[in-house]
DNA sequence: CGACGGGACGC
DNA sequence: CGACGGGACGC
């Protein structure tokens, strides 16, 4: 590229492989079966956008696949969804291991190292200086679960200097904001701040438990390596004023048997009991599920809301506010929100003081190679905007 | 004449 | 553990 001696015949200029990563960050690297076919791959993937090519890669001499696959997709934020719904899943009721996927390294960058979220959830945009950080939340908080904004600042003056961050809780909905924010703002992917110090990982962990000693709150990690298959789309229409709690409300065109129920929402871990509800004035399913702890009611109700059951049909989910949530904000109980990667937490903490600390301690921290996010689990009293903070 | 292009975080 | 083919190229 550099080189003086222009595209003689060895350092060849290759336009279809160097479109192989255009636009960034719009190809997939798939850890899959050695017995996965293509055809497979297509039919799975194909739902999250425009497959612009598939490769299974392969033996050179025998052929054989090395249960390894990439995919790429037209645009970005089809490949992040594809990573956000596709990673643990199986593809094949008889396949022992669930795929990995991950947003392939560019092919120039040469490195073989996963792509974490980390770098995929940031964006940088300009921004008019006048723009305060509620401004800048406005504007972007239509392209999905913002977790914060920050605008960068003089030190002395506090005047703004019109550039701003803004970070969500998804790939995709960066990715989204890139792709479909006015132009003006020349929105692009962050460069990660710190070039993670991924040692003292073990130390933060630690820490954690200890906290958890001291103030004796309850937190749940759970793993939800098993994932289902939905085209899940619009994610991002619930977040209003909704009272997160443990027990869900499925509403659906098409009744459902409780059996039918169960095995729907069993997918999460953590399913306390469902009940069906019989309306015998209409047609409609109803629902209630309730799950032991409300990580995995937020969870359940990330995954499931918009899910197609029967395909075609979709139900929704949302929350019941039976007061189960005894997060308060003048009292007793504070919630707090844990995320990392594809597992989510959930801690209660004594007062307002050991929450806020476990936030700054934890919030931002690698932890097994993921960066955590913690956040208060609610806050009912923000006159602006809530988040809905699921991932 | 008259408005484009620029761009990085208190450790 | 689990990372890079195929095709055909400018008058």
């Amino acid at each position: 590229m550099d080189e003086a001696g222009s595209c003689a015949s060895g350092g060849v200029f290759r336009p279809g492989v160097d479109s192989l990563d255009e636009p960034p960050n719009s190809r997939i690297f798939l850890v899959i079966s050695k017995y996965t076919p293509e055809s497979v791959l297509r039919e799975r993937f194909s739902p999250f956008g425009e497959i612009q090519d598939i490769w299974v890669v392969r033996d050179k001499h025998t052929k054989e696949s090395k249960g390894i696959a990439f995919v790429k997709f037209a645009r970005s934020s089809q490949a992040c969804r594809a990573m956000e719904e596709m990673h643990g899943q199986c593809l094949s009721p008889n396949d022992t291991k669930p795929i990995k996927v991950f947003i392939a390294q560019s092919r120039s960058s040469g490195s073989h190292r996963d792509v974490e979220d980390e770098e995929l959830t940031r964006i940088f945009v300009m921004i008019p200086k006048s723009y305060t950080e509620e401004d800048l939340r406005e504007k972007f908080k239509v392209y999905g679960d913002i977790e914060y904004c920050s605008i960068i600042k003089n030190k002395v003056t506090g005047e703004s200097k019109g550039l701003g961050y803004v970070r969500y809780l998804k790939p995709s909905q960066a990715a989204q904001a890139i792709e479909n924010c006015d132009r003006s703002f020349r929105a692009i992917l962050a460069e990660p701040k710190n070039k993670v110090s991924e040692s003292s990982e073990q130390d933060y962990y630690s820490n954690m438990r200890q906290e958890t000693v001291g103030h004796e709150p309850r937190i749940n990690m759970f793993s939800f390596e098993q994932q289902s298959e939905f085209s899940s789309f619009d994610k991002n229409d619930n977040r209003g004023q909704e009272a997160i709690s443990k027990r869900l409300s499925v509403v659906s065109r098409v009744p459902f048997t409780e059996e039918q129920l169960f095995s729907i929402f069993d997918i999460v871990p953590g399913l306390e009991y469902c009940e069906v509800q019989r309306d015998p004035y209409s047609n409609y399913g109803h629902g209630v599920v309730q799950y032991f702890n409300v990580a995995s009611a937020i969870y359940a109700k990330y995954k499931l809301h918009g899910f197609q059951y029967p395909p075609g049909n979709r139900i929704g989910v949302s929350f019941i506010d039976d007061g189960s949530n005894a997060t308060d904000r003048f009292g007793n109980l504070i919630e707090v929100y844990l995320v990392s990667g594809k597992n989510v937490g959930y801690a209660k903490y004594a007062d307002r003081i050991s929450a806020n600390d476990a936030i700054t301690t934890l919030h931002g921290k690698i932890l097994n190679g993921v960066r955590l996010k913690v956040m208060l689990a609610d806050s009912p009293r923000e006159e602006s905007n809530k988040r809905q903070r699921t991932y």
